[in-house]
DNA sequence: ACGGCTCTAGGTCGATTGTCCTAGAGAGCT
DNA sequence: AGCTCTCTAGGACAATCGACCTAGAGCCGT
């Protein structure tokens, strides 16, 4: 098999792992045994554990931009491309309340461990961060876009962190429509220029 | 030195380093050395690590519940104790941006590992609820106490996570201010009764 | 058929983990 | 002084960790 596909096969395994075990709670064992490699042989693929995470905050990374970007290719107006962010609560409420956000608690796990990787993690947020600001800025909100992407981003959080320790479907629902609600009252600032006329049916 | 003593240092011990590394992470090693005490003899206190996570977890519980005590004795208005609560993010900035929410970041790694403790850690954020809840019953707002107090849980958990991950005062400051803004503007249901004037000067 | 390269299996290595045992130090009572 | 009970030191234990090595299987172009 191609060196390049196994390797792949390696750094989605330890994507899953890590997310649902935690980073030190996965052993190369653990990634072995999905993959379907002996241990030994992983050497000869990623020289050091954290060159194993390194590679899945890499992958993690790119795909994230590819679905940002794929949000942002849609004719939907900016407000409906926020509320397709705030929506993955409900898409991946099953796996938030069992195992939290994929990156507020990697973050989370690398910052107790002063893991070097600890600032490119980070970069998954700021992913978020700028596309969200970019869609604030699209409704005419260049002013405080950032602030206002922060904002979303921090109750996203703050809604996955709670939703994994109460483990309450109708918790999450409410929070969501909360902020929906909030992003429907958002007003284009009067200097600022709107792209598009913000359409926010609710 | 009294069985007792010990066993409350080496809770407290645990404490601290549980919040800072992290539960998994943390050795009995690590622990004995902050102690002072040799590794083997932890036997004596505690049969295994569960049993001191367990511990940990009734001391924070307890140490919690007498500092939300201390909170509500006091003459202040039901709106200033909340405040007094979402100003934890400030007084504990430091430690937040280095190491999360005690509570939070405690949850979503038991979580993980799927521990038996997991719903016990939770009950950490029970305490807050029903308290913050009892505040804004007292508030007049009896009839979504709950989903208000989960909505301010919510908001000071996600500003801790971006906290942590992007290290940045200035928005932990701003997010402050907005709780204080939507708790100062937060009017009594009508149906509802406060028990005191709710005197927000914000 | 052959030699060379890519990739793998299986093992070893020292360090560290949680758990557990035992000899004895030390204090308090008689 | 002698005895008992509480607490401790130090090490042993098997298991597991990340890291590393080497022999060779399998496929390639020649």
């Amino acid at each position: 098999m191609a060196a390049a596909t196994t390797r792949l096969q390696i750094v989605e395994a330890a994507d899953e792992l890590f997310y649902k075990r935690g980073f030190e709670a996965t052993s190369f064992a653990d990634i072995a045994e999905v993959v379907g490699l002996s241990r030994g042989n992983f050497y000869y693929h990623f020289k050091t554990k954290d060159e194993i995470l390194d590679a899945v905050i890499a992958h993690r990374l790119s795909r994230t931009e590819a679905m940002l970007d794929a949000w942002e290719v849609g004719a939907e107006a900016p407000g409906e491309r926020i509320r397709n962010f705030i929506h993955i609560l409900i898409t991946n409420q099953t796996k938030i309340m069992a195992f939290g956000c994929p990156v507020g608690t990697l973050c989370n796990e690398l910052a107790k461990l002063d893991h070097t990787a600890r600032d490119e993690a980070a970069k998954l947020f700021t992913l978020f961060r700028d596309w969200l600001s970019r869609q604030f800025a699209a409704l005419g909100r260049e002013t405080d876009a950032d602030a206002l992407a922060m904002h979303i981003l921090m109750r996203s959080q703050g809604v996955a962190t709670l939703a994994t320790a109460f483990r309450d479907e109708a918790f999450v629902r409410r929070e969501v429509d909360n902020m929906c609600l909030w992003l429907a009252a958002q007003r284009p600032n009067p200097g600022d220029h709107p792209e598009s006329v913000p359409t926010q049916n609710s």
